[in-house]
RNA sequence: GCCCCCUUCGUCUAGUGGCCCAGGACAUCGCCUUCUCAUGGCGCAAACAGGGGUUCGACUCCCCUAGGGGGUACCA
């Protein structure tokens, strides 16, 4: 593995949100490799909330974007003091003031810019030399005009290097979208008078489709949604805004979660919360979404936190854009899970399900953890079981036509005949539990001469689960009990009838 | 339109002039294990965008074309 040069001075990197909004997986990607670095040079990393643009932002978004930094395992070093721009509105009027004085900026309708009027160079860690042309440089606003009340806001070019200085910033890492803005911000810490920071743009994360990653992804796909089902009265209160959504005049997020609880549609994943609230584990989302744009070399791909600060640098981080891949995501949370501790899975699923399928806790009480181990291997997310179990909870609204065909009716009502015979010798398993009926249902194949258990086993599936797929079939009977088994049985044996 | 950046299997990538008729992972497909599903084991198929140079030799260096991304805001 190639050794990345240790910088000269103390390091210190930051991740420097807007709460607009959830925390995003691009920005995600960008704190991990802020996280790393430091952590690999003994720095500093800091937070701090871009609040400039006071309409958008909320306090509601800081606590989002603060838990999900937790809950990633990315805590900020100045976690318990973290800086707002709309708290230091003076620092950047006095760099302003600065400038006007220099004459390198001037007022403009209110506002205030600041001339480019000769070229800018400057060096990009992952990109490389970058020199832009001066007559290809506009003279950017750094402070918008005044508010009502007289307060005077920075744009976010000013901000972020006022911000940064003040901060002791020394590696700014942060996405590709930036790289064209470097030139201004270099600008400014040349005219300010700052020593420049490093810069490392990161390439951006991707849909598979070669669309930019986004928010709006989601009301995209439920407008679609929406459009086929031809639902065409509003699900939410206010019908004008509906109709505003379907016509895209707006991509209300409220709306489109109405209409995939409505229509039952899984809206992309896009942010740290959706990925959490699908139940993929933090340490694997991590690994992933390092990933797509690093590799630590020698086809090393699984790896954890203390291994990327170990071994994180600037120097593999590649210049591509990056199309996520959900079923690698997937593929590697599904290894993750397998190779939890029994017991750990156990916790970890409990957890979920507390947050999101409550009534699988309260149902299962202390079969949970029996449950638990049935779907470990069988998991690619902690979410997995709502679905795949779902029978557990709920008996089968129906029968799936061609399990009934395959393991039922076929030859002349083959598998109901096996399912009437057994019902009979249910009451003689004794106790129920999962060797026995093991042991009842090898004897059962013998006594009717059965190719194999599968003969029982798969008519059985129908009748308790609706389908042809479950867990292995003693442990699913067991956890079910001796009188729901007997009592799906016996509706299947009716309604299966009526079918034929 | 103009400016900047990018381009290896379907996807993420290894590769820094000969080790490469290109390696790994996920996905796909096939076989084995098996009461279904899933796991597990084994295996197949699959790429250097195109065209010019430079060089004894190019995936690796240069140029052009095409395609993709970003910017062009008193949004960040």
């Amino acid at each position: 593995m190639p050794d990345t040069p240790s910088p000269s001075q103390p390091v210190v990197t930051r991740f420097a949100p807007s709460p607009t909004g959830e925390l995003h997986i691009g920005g995600a990607r960008t704190a991990l490799f802020s996280w790393a670095y430091a952590r690999r040079f003994n720095g500093r990393f800091l937070l701090r909330f871009e609040d400039t643009d006071q309409k958008r932002s909320s306090k509601q978004a800081e606590l989002n974007i603060l838990r999900d930094l937790d809950w990633l395992g990315l805590r900020a070093d100045n976690h318990d003091d973290i800086p707002r721009q709309s708290q230091r509105l003076d620092l950047y009027n006095t760099a302003t003031r600065k400038l006007l004085d220099m004459g390198l900026a001037y007022e403009d309708a209110g506002a205030v810019r600041l001339r480019m009027d000769q070229d800018v160079s400057f060096r990009d860690e992952v990109y490389g030399d970058i020199t832009v042309k001066a007559d290809e440089l506009e003279d950017f606003v750094i402070r918008k005009a005044p508010e009502a009340d007289g307060r005077t806001f920075p744009t976010f070019h000013l901000a972020v290097v006022v911000d940064d200085v003040h901060m002791g910033v020394t590696h700014v890492i942060r996405g590709q979208e930036h790289l064209s803005n470097t030139p201004k911000h270099a600008r400014l810490y040349d005219a300010l008078g700052h020593a420049r920071p490093i810069w490392v743009h990161t390439p951006s994360i991707m849909n598979p489709d070669g669309s930019k990653m986004s928010k709006r992804d989601k009301a995209k796909t439920a407008r679609n949604a929406a459009q086929q089902a031809g639902i065409l009265q509003s699900p939410i209160d206010d019908p004008k805004r509906y109709e505003a959504f379907l016509n895209k005049d707006n991509d209300d997020l409220d709306i489109a979660l109405h209409i995939a609880s409505v229509l039952g549609v899984e809206l992309p994943e896009i942010d740290v919360a959706d990925f959490r609230q699908s139940g993929y584990l933090p340490a694997v989302l991590l690994n992933y979404i390092a990933l797509l744009g690093w590799n630590p070399g020698d086809d090393i791909e699984r790896f954890d936190l203390p291994f990327m600060a170990e071994h994180f640098g600037f120097d593999r981080i590649n210049r591509k854009n990056a199309k996520f891949d959900r079923d690698k995501l997937a593929a590697f949370n599904q290894e993750a899970l397998a190779a939890l501790p029994p017991d750990e899975f156990a916790t970890k699923l409990r957890e979920h399900f507390a947050a999101f399928h409550t009534a699988f806790v309260e149902r299962l009480g202390d079969g949970f953890a029996t449950f638990a181990a049935m779907y470990q291997e069988r998991s690619k997310t902690l979410d997995d079981p709502a679905t795949l179990g779902r029978f557990f909870i709920d008996a089968p609204a129906d029968y799936d036509d061609k399990a009934v065909k395959k393991n039922l009716t076929k030859n002349d009502g083959e598998g109901l005949a096996m399912l009437a015979a057994f019902a009979e010798t249910i009451d003689a398993i004794e106790p129920w539990d999962t060797p026995t009926i093991q042991a009842g249902l090898e004897s059962f194949t013998v006594d009717k001469q059965l190719k194999n258990i599968g003969g029982i086993a798969q008519p059985l599936r129908v009748a308790i689960t609706g389908s042809a797929v479950s867990p292995p079939i003693d442990a699913t009977l067991a956890l079910l009990g001796q009188q729901e088994v007997k009592a799906r049985i016996a509706r299947c044996l009716e309604t299966v009838h009526d079918q034929a």
